[in-house]
DNA sequence: TTAGAAACGTAGCAAGTGCTACAGGAAGCC
DNA sequence: GGCTTCCTGTAGCACTTGCTACGTTTCTAA
C-alpha cells in the first residue's frame, strides 16, 4: 500500500471522528504524525485530500451494506438497514460525514458537490442491490432505495435532537408504510 | 422596530442567500452597511447573532405552513407540503439553512445544536397542526409529521444532485405509501 | 559511484477570523 | 453648564487558514 493510501485511511479516521466541517490541515497532520506541508505534497491541495477521504468513507460504509444478509420482506429490509446504520459506529460516522459533505455542497461548492454526487450514485446502487437481494422487484428497488436513503439521512440530520426511540419510531413508520 | 431587529432581518436575508457555513462577520456587515464592530456591539457575539438569524428563518418558514389551506387527504397534504417547499424560494432557502445548521450541530457544537433543537420542536408542531387541519387524527399527526420532515430534509440534503423530477418521485412514493 | 528523483523539515506569507481597546459624537437629564 | 448613556469609527491583536520557497536528506537506478 502506498504512502498516500495510508494517509487517506488515517485521514478518513480523523475526519470521521472530528467532523468534516472545519477540518483543517495542521491538526489533522499532527494526529497523523506528519505536517500540513506533507499533506499538500502528497495530495496537491486540501480539496483533493477531502475528495479522497469522502470516497474512502463511502467505500467503507458500502461494504457494510454489501455484507448484509438478505431480508425476507421489504419491511424487514428497512428495519435491518436501520439496524446496520445504528449498530455499527463506523457506519454512523460515515453517514454523518456524508451529511456534512452534502451541507457543504448545498450551494454547489466544490469539491463537496461533486463528491456527493459520486457517492450518492454508488450508494443508491448499493441499497438497491440489497433490496433486490431481499426480494424487491428490480423495477421498484431504485425508487424505494431513494426514499429510504432520503428518510434515513433526514433522521440522521436531527441526530443530536432526539433519543433513539424517536428515530426508531420514524423508521418503523416508514417500514410499515412501505412494507404493508 | 429596534435597530437590532432590523439587523436580524437583514442578516437573515444575507445568510439565506450566502449560506450559514462559513458565514463571517465582515462581509455580512459590509452588505448591511455597518461593521463587524457594530454587529458584536449589538449581539454580543457571533453565536448570538447566528441564534437570532436561525430563529428568524424558522419563524419565516413556519408562516408559510400556517398559511396553507387544509388538504383533503393525507396523500394530498404531503404533496401540498412539498409544493409549498419547492414553489416558494424563501421556504427552500430556510430549509437549506436548517440543513446547514443541523450539519454544523451534528457533533453537538453550539449554538447550532440548541438552535436546531428549538427550531425542530416548533417545526414539528407546525407540521402536525397542518396535518390535523387536513383531517389526520391527533394521535397520528405527530408521528407522520416526523416522518415527512425527515424525508423532506433528506431530499433537500441531496438537492444539488438530482433533477426536480427525481425529488418529486421520492415525495410521491412517500405520499402513496402514507396515504394509501 | 554518482546523478536524479522522491521525500521531508523549517520557516514564512498573505489573507481572513472573532473580538477588543480607545476615543469621540450625539442625545437626553439635572 | 456638566454628566451619563447610547452609539459608532479606527485601529489593532492574537490566532488560524491553505499554501509556498528553500534547502536538506534519503533512496534508487545507471
Amino acid at each position: 500500500m502506498s504512502k498516500r493510501d495510508d494517509l487517506v485511511e488515517a485521514a478518513t479516521d480523523y475526519a470521521l471522528a472530528h467532523g468534516l466541517i472545519g477540518l483543517s490541515l495542521r491538526p489533522l497532520a499532527a494526529q497523523l504524525g506528519t505536517s500540513d506541508r506533507m499533506l499538500i505534497y502528497h495530495f496537491g491541495s486540501k480539496d483533493e485530500l477531502v475528495s479522497a477521504v469522502l470516497e474512502a468513507s463511502n467505500t467503507r460504509s458500502m461494504a457494510y451494506i454489501d455484507a448484509m444478509e438478505p431480508a425476507g420482506s421489504l419491511r424487514q429490509a428497512v428495519l435491518d438497514l436501520w439496524a446496520t446504520y445504528t449498530e455499527h459506529e463506523q457506519v454512523q460516522r460515515c453517514q454523518r460525514m456524508y451529511v456534512e459533505a452534502a451541507a457543504l455542497g448545498l450551494l454547489g461548492r466544490e469539491p463537496y458537490a461533486s463528491s456527493i454526487r459520486a457517492s450518492n450514485t454508488l450508494w443508491i446502487e448499493t441499497l438497491s442491490a440489497y433490496l433486490q437481494r431481499s426480494g424487491v422487484s428490480a423495477g421498484r428497488a431504485e425508487g424505494v432505495a431513494n426514499l429510504i436513503d432520503a428518510t434515513f439521512n433526514g433522521v440522521f440530520l436531527d441526530r443530536p435532537l432526539d433519543d433513539e426511540a424517536e428515530s426508531r419510531q420514524i423508521i418503523e413508520d416508514l417500514a410499515a408504510a412501505l412494507g404493508g
